[in-house]
DNA sequence: AACGTATCCAACCGCATGGCG
DNA sequence: CCGCCATGCGGTTGGATACGT
């Protein structure tokens, strides 16, 4: 192969590593407040900094964005990471997007420090009553100042994570599409949620849809699941912030929705191979 | 006080992904 | 379609601190 094989260095090679200083958490603010976030191979050369990119945007999203919490997680947020974790497994990412102020990287320390050394002492069974499937309220803020509220399920198979995965939204686009000729679903007052919704929330713009592994089973299987629909009532809440989905979710659960839905979900857990 | 060990957590690293030309 | 690039993500590392002997 050629002489200069290999990965190139994402980083200029005179840059600063380790802790960062005052000076360099000052300069970066300052950078990112004026231009915003992004570009962050530009922050690092525009700004001064003798950072690489990826340096300078862990230290913006984990320390330095205005509404980061440091340390002290309640007991809530607490249970909230252990139900979480138990539905999502390590994608942190996806964690803390409901905990608001908290970052992947604080979390996933948590956890490792703390939490799964908690939980060896106190392993859950399996047949404990956690949930295997978990409610949030999304609000879809639209044009015009109207905002629907919409209960988003989150599904996570207990069997591990799929090595890849891939998307559903298409198949819900299908669902639509199917629903808009001549189904029986009426335009009305009460709003109907595919199964494929289940797996994906909006909240993000299609950014964190929950997916199934792509086993080139897949696409069949998705098929199949237009048999499996589920309506779920959903309701307007105007009073609520748009934080409000965060909160925890032992308290969101609707007991008759739980049962509904764990029904369904371990129906569909079946179907898509996900169950155990 | 001195040393060794454990713990915490900020930062690094490599891979995956998506956008773009 | 392909390759490049920027960004996102999660596992891992290593320095700082706390704790035990």
């Amino acid at each position: 192969m050629v002489s200069n094989m290999g990965r190139r260095p994402c980083c200029p090679k005179e840059i600063n590593k380790g802790a960062w200083s005052r000076e360099e958490d000052d300069t970066l603010s300052k950078y990112v407040s004026i231009h915003g976030e992004g570009k962050w191979q530009k922050v690092a050369q525009n700004a001064g900094l003798k950072r690489c990119g990826k340096s300078c945007r862990q230290r913006w999203l984990n320390y330095l964005k205005p509404g980061i919490k440091r340390g002290d997680i309640s007991s809530d947020e607490e249970d909230m990471i252990i139900r979480l974790h138990r539905l999502l497994g390590n994608r942190w990412s996806l964690i803390a997007k409901r905990l608001p102020g908290r970052t992947d990287n604080e979390i996933k320390n948590y956890w490792n420090t703390n939490l799964s050394k908690k939980l060896k002492k106190q392993p859950i069974s399996s047949s404990s009553s956690w949930p295997s499937c978990s409610v949030s309220i999304q609000h879809n803020h639209h044009k015009y100042g109207n905002e629907k509220t919409k209960q988003i399920v989150h599904v996570a198979p207990q069997a591990p994570r799929p090595r890849r995965l891939i998307k559903v939204v298409e198949y819900n686009k299908i669902l639509e599409n199917n629903n808009s000729i001549g189904s029986e679903c009426d335009q009305g007052s009460t709003e109907e949620t595919s199964i494929a919704d289940f797996f994906i929330d909006i909240d993000h713009h299609h950014q964190e849809e929950l997916m199934v592994g792509d086993d080139g089973e897949s696409n069949s299987k998705i098929q199949k699941m237009e048999d499996h629909k589920v309506i779920v009532s959903t309701n307007s809440h105007s009073s609520s912030s748009p934080s409000h989905h965060c909160h925890l979710l032992s308290e969101k659960f609707d007991p008759n929705l739980e049962t509904l839905l764990d029904v369904e979900l371990k129906k569909m857990a079946s179907f898509l191979g996900l169950e155990n």
